[in-house]
DNA sequence: CCCAAGTCCTGGTTGC
DNA sequence: TGCAACCAGGACTTGG
């Protein structure tokens, strides 16, 4: 697996290596899909939604394929031009001849589609084990903090330690376990690192059980907005009372990231 | 003008 | 002093 082989979308080639193969399956690890694909090679479509990614999927109707532009008597179904946000339409086909359209969406042009032979892109190796189900424990994570002088909560934004924390459930796992998120990583307890540790799992289950944060632009494969948004207790409170303690929630910037967090019970 | 869910790259600093 | 590891800040992009 060289540097070489991965091809990003917008290089020449990259549909054509693409159309035909099979999708085995899709998998995930950390904020990355990663979905191998069918022949030989160990070829991988690799996806990141970056921020305001989106990826949603359809039914194609069935009753044979669409008639060909210009074949005489077909009929104008659709446009699809007026979706100026849409990178890239997947088409699938089952074997029965059943269409998906799988539509990759990013306002912000922040999202990646990479394409890969010889196994997964290369910087998935460098990612740590999975926040949300990845076998890690507060061991491993107090054997990490221990010595770095950085702030904790750019070490939980740091993929290459735990995959899968963003901008949210970093400030909300920091605010259920009580701890500043400025504090140096070393300076923090046995207890803090297994209370940080647990809050991690937890904040990101409820996340998955609510269908994901929707600030403005999230949405799952069916379109439908997610529900965390609802229970956020630091993230974008910024001026709000704190619900577990009164105080004034304050806005601070932490590895050049807006940080919101309680002065009174974080720690 | 400021701010926003993301990662990557660069150049300076720290400490073994 | 040498060298890695570490860390802060900027770049990228579009919209509210």
């Amino acid at each position: 697996m060289t540097a070489s082989m991965l091809r990003d979308c917008s290089e020449a080639g990259f549909i054509a290596e693409l159309v035909g193969r099979e999708v085995m399956g899709v998998e995930r690890l950390g904020k990355f899909l990663l979905l191998p694909l069918g022949g030989p090679g160990g070829w991988h479509l690799t996806l990141h939604l970056g921020m305001t990614g989106q990826i949603l999927v359809t039914q194609e109707p069935s009753g044979g394929t669409a008639p060909a532009v210009g074949s005489g008597g077909a009929t104008l179904v659709s446009v699809d031009a007026a979706d100026v946000h849409a990178r890239f339409v997947f088409v699938l086909e089952d074997d029965d001849g059943g269409r998906v359209r799988v539509v990759f969406r990013d306002m912000r042009k922040f999202g990646r589609v990479h394409l890969t032979a010889g196994g997964p892109a290369e910087r998935l190796g460098r990612l740590g084990p999975d926040a949300w189900i990845g076998e890690w424990d507060a061991h491993y994570l107090a054997e990490l903090l221990r010595r770095r002088r950085a702030p904790i909560k750019a070490f939980l934004l740091d993929q290459r330690h735990l995959a899968g924390i963003g901008n949210i459930y970093a400030d909300e796992s920091l605010w259920w376990a009580g701890i500043d998120p400025t504090r140096p990583c070393g300076a923090l307890s046995v207890e803090e690192v297994e209370r940080l540790a647990a809050e991690i799992r937890r904040q990101l289950s409820e996340g998955v059980a609510r269908l994901g944060c929707t600030l403005s632009d999230f949405v799952d494969t069916e379109g439908r907005p997610g529900g965390f948004q609802e229970q956020l207790q630091a993230y974008g409170r910024r001026g709000q009372t704190c619900s577990r303690c009164g105080r004034t929630m304050t806005r601070t910037v932490v590895a050049g990231r807006g940080t919101t967090y309680c002065p009174g019970c974080q720690q």
